[in-house]
DNA sequence: AACATTTGTGTGCGTACTTACGGAAAGTAA
DNA sequence: TTACTTTCCGTAAGTACGCACACAAATGTT
């Protein structure tokens, strides 16, 4: 019921994809890749194979509950390999694709602008204060 | 709390920020910028600047409330200038300061990517369907 | 007088995300 | 026997998101 559907052809819709329209399917992968903890998931794996507790003590203050549920977004996207050796206690890895690096590549580039632009924002922020 | 704690020095932490710390700055800027409509009003200023309610049909979906939420985020941290003409009924424009075009030139390689791998990624999809 | 315009804010309400906690499995060490 | 290990899932509870709707303001059109 949006007001400007362009129908596009559902075919090129799903062949490129169009980010600006509501029922874009990338939607959901973006929801995924910038989710609060997708972010770091990537860019934690991008270097490294990590087990679950290794990925969950890399990445900052993330719950055991949304970590399994990112990577779990993450591999139904196809960016993410999960690899479970059947024994007890349970030893599962967690890699990057092919796919997932070259995410991983684009978001990792984002976060660093961010971090190396702090200094910038937060002048941003004090001049805010003084409204 | 966390487990891993490295002060690093809170004025080194100012100066780069370390995302992958809990406690970091750049944790919530990254949430801004990485919003489901944050990354789409950077887009989408990008090349023009629009007033409010040409930014909301640009952006497919986005209530007017959200809208509103997202512009003042990104405005607080310094991306989006808010041009507010003293008229009636309310004239506001809305563009990208030079913080902010550089922000949105990272997320729009992410998102090009993303609607370009599309097709790849919704083979993972359907691989998933097959378990 | 009644209505439309534009950019929001305020209110209610349902949905989604997020956390904290407890539990499961099969062995090993105390 | 009890505790401990690792990787999640189930549940309850709290927080944030997101939508629909009404409302505001000064001027211009019906």
């Amino acid at each position: 019921m949006g007001p400007d559907e362009h129908p596009a052809s559902l075919s090129q819709q799903l062949q490129r994809g169009n980010l600006m329209a509501a029922a874009c399917p990338s939607r959901d992968v973006l929801k995924h890749v910038t989710s609060r903890w997708g972010v770091l998931v990537l860019m934690a794996l991008e270097t490294d194979t990590l087990r679950f507790s290794a990925l969950r003590r890399a990445v900052g203050g993330v719950s055991e509950r949304m970590l399994a549920q990112t990577l779990q977004w993450l591999e139904g996207d196809g960016l993410v390999e999960r690899i479970a050796y059947d024994v007890v206690p349970p030893h599962v890895e967690y890699s990057l694709t092919p796919l997932g690096r070259e995410a991983a590549e684009k978001v990792r580039v984002l976060a660093d602008w961010i971090e190396t632009s702090l200094p910038r924002i937060a002048r941003a922020w004090e001049e805010r204060q003084r409204d």
